[in-house]
Order: C-alpha cells, then sequence, then structure tokens
DNA sequence: GGAGGCCTACTCGGATACTGATTGTCCGAGTGTTCGAGG
DNA sequence: CCTCGAACACTCGGACAATCAGTATCCGAGTAGGCCTCC
C-alpha cells in the first residue's frame, strides 16, 4: 500500500504557495527540490482539477492556491492526488460463499469491510483537521525564516 | 493508493480458519470465493512468514491460525501482506531545498511529515484495536449460522 | 513622443513512452496415507 | 491377523510470466509582455 509521490511534492509546494501568494511556475517550484519539471506540473494540474489551486498561462504565469490556506487540509491533498476512493476495496467476495446474497450490499453490511472503513475513517479525520496554515504554523514555529527563505528563492 | 487485494482475501480467510480450527488447504478456502488457488496460496505463505498462520504439508495439511483469534488483530494481518511501512514516505526532500541540510532527519521531523505519520498512527490504532475474534462477534450476533456454514464447507 | 501592432518567450495542458509493483500461473520438494505382501 | 514397506496422492513453497498503475517525458495551444514601426 504505497503513496504516489506526487502526494508528498504537492503538500510542500502547497504550503510554499501558501507563503509566496503569487503564482509560480511548476518549473521553479521543481527547481527549489530537484524534481522533475514536467511530471510535477502533472501532478499540479491534478491540483487544479480538484479546485484547489488555480493556473495563470503565459509569462508571469503559475499556480497559486485557490482559497486560503486555513481552508485547504490535508487530505483535500491527498484525495485530489490519489482519488476519493478507499484503500481497501470489498470486492464481496462473501456473495459467491456458503450462505452469500448476490444482492446483498456487502461494502456496506460485511463486518470486515465495515472495521477496515472505520480505520479509514479515523485517518480520514485526521488529515480533514489539519489545515495548511496549521503546519505552516508549526513550521514557522521551529523554523522562523522558512518562509522568507522560500519566498525569495521562488520569486527572485 | 490502492491496497493490495489479498489482504481482503487474507481477513476472510483467517476468520474462515478462527471457525475451523483444523487446517484447511489453500485449494478449499479458494474454491470457497471463487479466487485463483496458487495466488491465495501465496498469499497465506505471507501469514506464515509473520507467524500469524502455520502451514501442514501433505493430505490432511494446509493453513491454521497460530494463535488465538483474540490474539491476531486486523493490523497484523495488513501488515503481514503490505509490509510494516507508512504509505506515506518522506524522501527528504527539504534537503535540496532553500536552508535544507544534507544531515537531517527529516522523516522525524518535517512538519508535513510528522502530520501524516499521525494520521497513518490513528489508522493504525483503529485496526490493531480489532481482532479476529472482536470481528467473528459481530459476524455472528447478524448471521448466527455464519461459522457452522464455513465449517461445513470447508471441512466436508 | 505616443499609440498601435507584431513577435517572442514563457506558461499550462494533454497525449505519449517507460518502469516497477501487483496479479496470476506453474512445477518441484516434502509428507502422511493407503494398499499390498510377507510373517 | 498383524507388521512392515513401498507407492501414491495431496500439500505447501518458491521460481517464473502477464497485466496494470505509477512514473517520466515531450510537444502543442494559448497568453502576457516587449519591441519595432508608424503617425
Amino acid at each position: 500500500m504505497r503513496m504516489g509521490q506526487g502526494v508528498e511534492w504537492a503538500l510542500h509546494c502547497c504550503l510554499n504557495l501558501a507563503w509566496t501568494g503569487t503564482p509560480v511556475p511548476a518549473s521553479r517550484l521543481a527547481a527549489l527540490y530537484d524534481l522533475p519539471p514536467a511530471y510535477l506540473n502533472k501532478q499540479l494540474q491534478a491540483l487544479v482539477r480538484a479546485g484547489l489551486c488555480e493556473s495563470v498561462p503565459g509569462p508571469r504565469g503559475g499556480f497559486r492556491l485557490a482559497r486560503p490556506p486555513g481552508e485547504v487540509s490535508l487530505l483535500d491533498v491527498v484525495v485530489a492526488l490519489e482519488g476519493p476512493e478507499d484503500a481497501f476495496r470489498c470486492t464481496s467476495i462473501l456473495a459467491a460463499g456458503p450462505g452469500g446474497d448476490p444482492g446483498a450490499d456487502y461494502p456496506d453490511t460485511c463486518a470486515i469491510s465495515l472495521s477496515m472503513r472505520r480505520a479509514e475513517l479515523a485517518w480520514r479525520r485526521e488529515l480533514a483537521a489539519r489545515s495548511l496554515a496549521d503546519v505552516s504554523d508549526d513550521v514557522l514555529r521551529h523554523t522562523p525564516g522558512a518562509a522568507d527563505r522560500v519566498r525569495d528563492a521562488l520569486t527572485a
């Protein structure tokens, strides 16, 4: 069960965009961390499709946050890149077993499926409760100059 | 972020093994749900390597639970098949950024990594708190005859 | 000197290859059972 | 009738393909800014 690499990139990029405010091209964000520019661009496109970012074409263009950092949760970013479906997939194999009912809604009744979903719900709840602003606060408490350094590097 | 199909199979099989007690060959478990026998066998081998199941070769052989159902958590099964590492992988991309320290332990200090790990911890906690015996109780409360039906189908 | 238009450079966006993990299959090693022969 | 032994059938176990999601790259569409020309 591996999460895509793009999630890490997108989270850092979103935090940086929250610090700059102005549009930043994907190529510049990629240069910050030595990432493949075109592939990072692809990930950011997913954020645009999810409504988290806005893209500006042409010179002086790039990506910027579509909402205030306090209104963007970590879950929003994860869902934008990994999709809304659960990691655990109930394929209703019980339907083929003894006493199985082909018409039953096993994802919503099977005890195993419900237990797995409850666990994922706890995971989602934690991610939804943490916004970019919260993370920014944590970072700046530990490294006050981080935002300025990133702003300088991205807007130079 | 997809979890392997084998997790669902293994969870159902473990529950069934808890109900039978005696060794059951993989081919018979596979026949219950119309699963590919050899592939299911492969998944069960992982459970053996993790110490959750014991395998008995030869006729009358098969797999059986190595511990009482109350001592096997859903997390044990998931970890046995998906591995112990987190879904979110911190690759320390901050080390290449402005003010980055190549010697720093970013997985343990980066605010983003910590937030993601906290969420996964909540997920693990839920899974660890739920044993096969708990799930069995839920199933039998809803469908009292399930264990008997499975026992009959597997030991026939 | 100012205004208008063209040209360039830069951006995103989607279509297109490549890689590794997941899924699926096969055959060999080992073991308990069973059947038969011999005492 | 009991004991011993060999052949057999059945099991797991790991080695070997196929398929698919994730990874990475490239080129085209569109736009803002800059520059040159003309008035």
